[in-house]
DNA sequence: ACGATATAGTTGGACATCGAACTAAAGGAG
DNA sequence: CTCCTTTAGTTCGATGTCCAACTATATCGT
């Protein structure tokens, strides 16, 4: 839960450092639920946005990765990993195998009709992201871009 | 969940401003829920960051605000925020009074004591803070935080 | 080669959140 | 005034997530 900018009463002026990134976390926490509601709202075959999340890494990054290895890239647990991986053998888009090389993996691939649950996901997200340019302009996104990264990389490294 | 960047495998490159998008509300996510996790960990009292959440906004901006107005400034349903409140009254950090003028409504009040447990909050929240200006510079923040507010200000208005 | 330690994955309990159904009170149209 | 619609708040069932405990397998030090 974030506060958002609903109240109209001026609140007293905070000039320490710690304010400022309070903000910025702020701003971010809410933009993220925003984002997210928005973009799980559209998202078809009754996808999460953590099984699309899935979908997409395969297309993007190849599959064959182990269940380890992904939930540590998608900041989940093992165990939520292990949930949303049953959720999408349920739904038929990725096949778990055992890992011939270590009795302990599994390796996960996707099957065609993941991959085609992963185009329609984009294709229903297109319009989502439609109007944002009109609002930020992809220049301002280019200067944004890597102080969010660098901060994204240190607290993903010490955390 | 949201991916981040632990493997290695190079993407294929996608040139669409939709990548771009996605790209920002890529990091957003990722960086809201390394932050959340981490000042979650620190809070004191039990709370949650909703709880705390509540308690600095009723500090900030004053108190005597009805649920229904908190829930929509914090982006929560009313059922959410119902139950928000009935931990932090049953921490002793709030009060929740019958509204005089509807009969409908509610007002909620901050107790001394949710009070001292914002303060202790905010104390041990100073050091997750504290690392962060030497990563990410105070003034790229500020050069950020407008290009934010006004993405956060439309997808407010635009839900 | 053995025992201690680390890692992969699953499971169960707890919890925050959502959406929908519900009650009660207020507001508006006739 | 009366009825219809809107708003405030609660409750309930489902879901996604975390954490901790557990099993099985791998690795490392001696």
């Amino acid at each position: 839960m974030r506060e958002t900018a609903v109240l109209t009463k001026p609140a007293k002026p905070d000039a320490s450092a710690t304010a400022l990134y309070f903000r910025l976390f702020n701003e971010i926490g809410i933009i993220d639920q925003l984002a997210s509601t928005r973009f799980e709202r559209v998202l078809p075959h009754g996808l999460t946005q953590a099984q699309f999340t899935v979908l997409n890494h395969g297309v993007r990054m190849g599959d064959g990765w182990t269940p380890a290895r992904l939930a540590a890239a998608f900041q989940v647990t093992k165990g939520t990993f292990t949930s949303t991986l049953q959720k999408l053998e349920a739904k038929g888009f990725v096949r778990v195998e055992p890992d011939p090389d270590d009795g302990r993996s599994k390796r996960v691939f996707l099957t065609e009709a993941g991959r085609a649950a992963r185009d329609d996901a984009l294709a229903a997200a297109g319009p989502v992201f439609a109007e944002i340019p009109s609002i930020v302009d992809p220049k301002e996104v280019d200067a944004i871009l890597p102080v969010l990264s660098r901060l994204r990389a240190w607290l993903d490294e010490n955390r």
